[in-house]
DNA sequence: CAATAAAAAGATAAAAAACTCTTTTTATTT
DNA sequence: AAATAAAAAGAGTTTTTTATCTTTTTATTG
């Protein structure tokens, strides 16, 4: 469904917000081992989110990667979009560059509503929502 | 949502299956240039699909790809599962080996009725069904 | 203000996916 | 039975994705 980095990527928000309360700023090293992530490409996969603005850093000593108010508003979708790009939303299931509502492939329709649902769904959940539901402490980000 | 090389086997299956009806053969070239896909690539995913009993075919001259009764009641999730894997059913969307119902992460119930819904939709989709929508000329597997 | 600790940036490597080319096998047709 | 036409199989190559390693920049802290 989404790309190995696009997984990374929604993981290390998750777990960066959890941890990043009031403004306590988490370590690439603490982000890789936290969501099991090889280091240097979970920063590479940070430093993106950080320049399209979905995540916020400083450097030197003490310094880190976190998140404020604005960034916890960040959905699913936004993540998405910022890591594999918006074809989830544009593309054809089967690939075919003309298909449209007025020229529809043989499983345009049957995918519309799923695509709808699905979209929602992204757009939906934020961060926040998912901070939440880890505090209750009925779900989990582990990995072993 | 699927690899480049299952879209062209769900574009494959359907164009044969409409092309070859009542056991016309159809080889490769036709096929390739039908659903606009490098010719020996597609050939190597057909040889898969006849592997894995979702096509014929037959050698020498005269000879090609064509389905049989049962080829065409083939689903969308058959073709997928040959070609991708299973993950879609039972891979945790954001990479968690230990994600489940017991142990859920983050986004578990969120994807749940999404993936349900999928999995439902590539279930039930047959590649007759897609045959039948084709032949309204309503539908449409053309890419320019 | 020097030392340090952290992210940012750059460069390289490995693995996987997509694609191509060549040879072999095998039905069919003459 | 020989010629042929097609898929099957095998062996690359290229591109993209994933991952690692090194150097540079910069904010903080002592």
């Amino acid at each position: 469904m989404f790309s190995k980095s696009c997984e990374y990527a929604i993981k290390a928000m998750i777990f960066v917000a959890q941890k990043s309360k009031d403004e306590v700023r988490i370590g690439v090293k603490e982000i890789a081992k936290g969501i099991d992530a090889p280091e240097h490409f979970i920063a590479k996969i940070l430093q993106d989110l950080g320049k399209k603005k979905l995540i916020n850093s400083v450097k030197g000593p003490n310094g880190g990667f976190y998140m404020d108010k604005q960034n916890l508003k960040s959905s699913i979708a936004d993540i998405v979009k910022a890591i594999d790009g918006d074809s989830i939303y544009k593309d054809c299931v089967i690939g075919l560059k003309l298909c449209s509502e007025k020229n529809p492939c043989p499983v345009h329709f049957e995918f519309k509503e799923i695509k709808r649902n699905l979209i929602a769904m992204l757009e939906e959940n934020t961060i926040a929502d998912f901070n939440e539901k880890l505090d209750t402490g009925k779900f989990f980000l582990k990995n072993k």
